[in-house]
This record gives structure tokens, C-alpha cells and sequence, in this order.
DNA sequence: GAAACTATTTGACCGTTGGTCAAAATAAAG
DNA sequence: CTTTATTTTGACCAACGGTCAAATAGTTTC
């Protein structure tokens, strides 16, 4: 929750602009060419600066890459958010998350890639503090908007509170969200699950798990194609590209 | 399906003797310090070779790394077929998979770090074409472990078998296995998620998606406890270990 | 048992890359 | 214009993955 900020001087805006250049370039190179197969001299000449600048942006080559994933999951948060605000069933705001997190996966396609990355401890000690923060910012707004949902749900009975916490429901989705993300970009498992439109499966996935928790009303109790025609015209108008598997 | 090997002479013994000297080795340094915070100088100081003699046996630091991940699923596809042979309803015998999952992940915690590695592109281009395909066939085995008993129950009418394929079902377990795992070795969100027993998250999900597939008999309608004690005694009687989370 | 030959092991060496820092370039102040 | 402060630069360093000619160990021949 950001006060008034102190007016910042025109350096510091430019100081500013040049980062977010420099996060462009190296998310693009990320996406085209993962983590080990560019360096910062390649880096430094993409952004039209030396690689003495870079450092004076982040102390290392993870710390850069973290704040790339931490950018990506900001946009993450805010589609969350954004698509918290649907009115509609509980069960159907938690699919318009589920929207929400396949269009954020066609929108950061690198974030995956780097998430990977971001489990290794000797990751993390390379990285700025403040970095850490950030990306631990991020990442619990994404959580909460979820959480909030399912404690509604409770509250409104639309999920049974006996067997479980709100919590645990959570991650349970959570888990079975990133688990999809992953799996279905492995091009052995895509083969033997006969898997054609990755988001389509992770929003599969979501919805076994949702008649899991014993979320009402369950997938065969409602009109959940109508709940997503609208979705996808209040919410997120440019789902239709992902939405079906391309011909 | 190996047949007749032909008789290695004492050469190959001791090559195959020491490349898993070598694995080894290499496993415990994964598990202790990641991919990056050893070298291959520091691996050959370990198993008092030279750094020339590692490299007749891999072709690169990442092909060692994969080496080491095959070696580790094998582990698992072996848990698993000893698991498929539990005698129960087919989602007894899944659940003897679940157990075999929190085994393996136990017996071979450095997995789920490689694991992340396997997912980037430039990974595999570093490794043999032998090693890939290796690691194929071990992943193959676990995922047909898991299939044919979907596939079983829904022959048995245990799963209904309108609404997705055998291969939907398997892959929306295997992917909440995944995510489960990985997610729950989160620090953030082990504390947002209130986990204390890591094993016990994982299980708890894999119920929620058997539950969601519809797979009968569902979680109150059986007393999977008594089941749970079986597999215990039958199956894995070292589980206690890990079962409970420890006081 | 010595010599000749083969197979294996070794570690000095190379290229690349992440990261540093003194010097150069630029901007600001006097 | 001169001096001072700030920023940018790229030569340089250390570390590491990977190579290969030389050394060592092992085997065969006479």
C-alpha cells in the first residue's frame, strides 16, 4: 500500500526507465533462450549499455532474473485481482482465476521457466533481499485473493468447513495448478496423456479438483459453459485465442 | 525387458562399479549444496579420480545430472510396480501409489531439485542421447503403473467413464503429485498454508482429485484408515517414519 | 623378466562467463 | 572555463566446464 511517494527527480525516472529496459531484454532472452544460453555482455549490448551498468541494477545475474519473475508475477496478482471482482458464485469466481491464470500463462510464457529456478536455494543466496521481498509481496497477494474466495465459500456454505481448512483448500489448488502448468509442458507426458490444449488441461484439473473440495454447485450441477461465455466477455475478452485449441 | 547381457569382464565391473561410485557421490552433492555450488573438480576429489576420468563416463555435468535423476526414478517406478501389486479396490491400490510417491520422495529427496532442471531445453541439449532416453523409459514405467489402474477401475465401473479419458485421470494425478510436492517445499507457503507434515499434503490432495474423478468408493464412504494401516504393514513398513509428522 | 605395446588416467591448459573497479566520460557546480 | 561530483565503461580477474597430450598402469610377447 504505497503512501505518497517523494517526488522522484528526473534521474531517478530515468533510472527507472533504463531497469525496466533492461528487465524487456532479459525476459525476452529468458523466453528465447532460457537461463544458461545468454550472458550479460549479450545482455549489456541488447540494452545499448556496458555490463558495468547492469550491476549498478542488481547485484548478480539471479537478482535480475528474479525481478523479471518478479514483474510477471505482479501481472499475475493484478489479473487476480481483477478477476476476484466477477459477481457470480463463489465456484465461479474461482474459475474466473482459473482464466486468470491461463492468460497468465500465455502472457508471461518465461515465468515457468523461471519458476524452475526459483526453487534452488543457491538461487535465493544470489539474490537481493529486497528482491526476495518483492517476489514474496507478489506472491502472497496471489494467495490471498484465492484464499479469500474459499473462505467466502465456507461462509456461504458452497463448501463443506468440516474436512478441511480454507487453507488447505488453497493449496490444493495452488498445487494442482502449477503441477498442470508444468506437466503439460513436458513433451513426453503431453504425448502420453494425449494432451492437445495445455490450458485446457489445467483447467480440467481445477475443476476435478474444485468437485474434490465438495465446491458447490459441482461441475455437473451447473451451466459452467454459460458461466465461461461470460466470463470471457466481461473478463477477459482476448481468452477466445487460448481458450480453444488451435485448428 | 533385458535378456541374455553378455558376461561383462572384470574391466566392465569395475567401470559400471565405479560410475555408481560416481552417482553416488554426485547425489550427495546435488542434495547438499544444489546444481551449481560444487564443481566437477570437487566431485573428482570425492570418489579420488581425476576430472578426465568423469568425463569417460558423461558427457557433461548435466548429463551426470540426469544420470543421477534416472537412477532415482528407477527407484520410483520400482516403488510403484511393488505398489501395484497391494490386493484391493483399484482405489486402494492407488492409494498404495500415493504411499510409494511419499516414499520415494523420502528415500530420494534430491529428485525434486534435478527435477526442475529437466525442464529447461538447454538441460537436455547438454545431455547423451542415451541418458534421454533412459529417463524416458523410467518415467514411462511409473506413468503406466498409475494408468492401468485407472484404466481397471474404470472397467470395473469404480470410475465413471463418461467424462474424460484413463489418460485425463492419470495426468490430473500425476500433476497434483508434482505440484504438491513442489509447493510444499515452499517455504512462503508452507507458512501461508499452515503445512506441517509435507507427506500428509500431498496424500490429502491426491484424495481430492480421486474424490473429484468420482473414483469409488469416495473418502467418508470407506474406512481408508484400516486401508492405510494395510498398506503400512503389507507394503511399506519403514512409512511411519514419514507418515506422521514428527513431535 | 625385460621389452614392446595397449589401455587408462591424469592434470595442465583453454575458452567462456559472472562479477569488479580504476580510469574515462559526462554532468553539475562554482 | 575550471573544478568537483557522478556515472559509465571495458579491461581485468577468478572460477568452472570441458579437452587432450603426456604419463602411468596394465598386458602381451619373446
Amino acid at each position: 500500500m504505497p503512501g505518497i511517494q517523494p517526488t522522484p527527480t528526473r534521474k531517478e525516472r530515468e533510472f527507472q526507465a533504463r531497469e525496466e529496459l533492461i528487465l524487456t531484454h532479459a525476459r525476452r532472452l529468458l523466453l528465447e533462450k532460457g537461463f544458461q544460453a545468454w550472458n550479460m555482455e549479450q545482455l549489456a549490448e541488447a540494452v545499448e549499455y556496458s555490463k558495468g551498468t547492469l550491476y549498478q541494477h542488481f547485484t548478480s545475474k539471479e537478482d535480475l532474473v528474479l525481478a523479471v519473475a518478479t514483474a510477471s508475477l505482479r501481472q499475475r496478482a493484478d489479473l487476480f485481482e481483477k478477476a476476484s471482482n466477477f459477481k457470480g458464485l463463489t465456484r465461479e469466481r474461482c474459475r474466473v482465476i482459473g482464466f486468470a491464470c491461463c492468460e497468465f500463462a500465455v502472457t508471461c510464457p518465461e515465468y515457468f521457466h523461471v519458476e524452475m529456478m526459483l526453487k534452488s536455494a543457491s538461487f535465493w543466496e544470489k539474490a537481493s533481499d529486497a528482491r526476495r521481498q518483492a517476489h514474496a509481496f507478489q506472491g502472497a497477494r496471489c494467495w490471498r485473493v484465492l484464499n479469500h474466495i474459499i473462505v467466502e465459500a465456507m461462509a456461504l456454505g458452497e463448501m463443506p468447513r468440516t474436512h478441511f481448512t480454507p487453507e488447505q483448500a488453497t493449496f490444493a489448488l495452488v498445487s494442482v495448478t502449477v503441477g498442470s502448468h508444468l506437466m503439460s509442458q513436458e513433451p513426453q507426458l503431453k504425448v502420453q496423456a494425449g494432451i492437445t490444449s495445455p490450458m485446457l488441461s489445467v483447467r480440467f484439473n481445477q475443476d476435478i479438483v474444485c468437485d474434490g473440495l465438495g465446491w458447490k454447485p459441482l461441475l455437473h450441477e451447473h451451466d459452467y459453459a454459460a458461466t465461461d461465455r461470460r466470463i470471457v466477455k466481461e473478463v477477459f475478452p482476448n481468452a477466445t485465442a487460448w481458450l480453444y485449441p488451435d485448428t
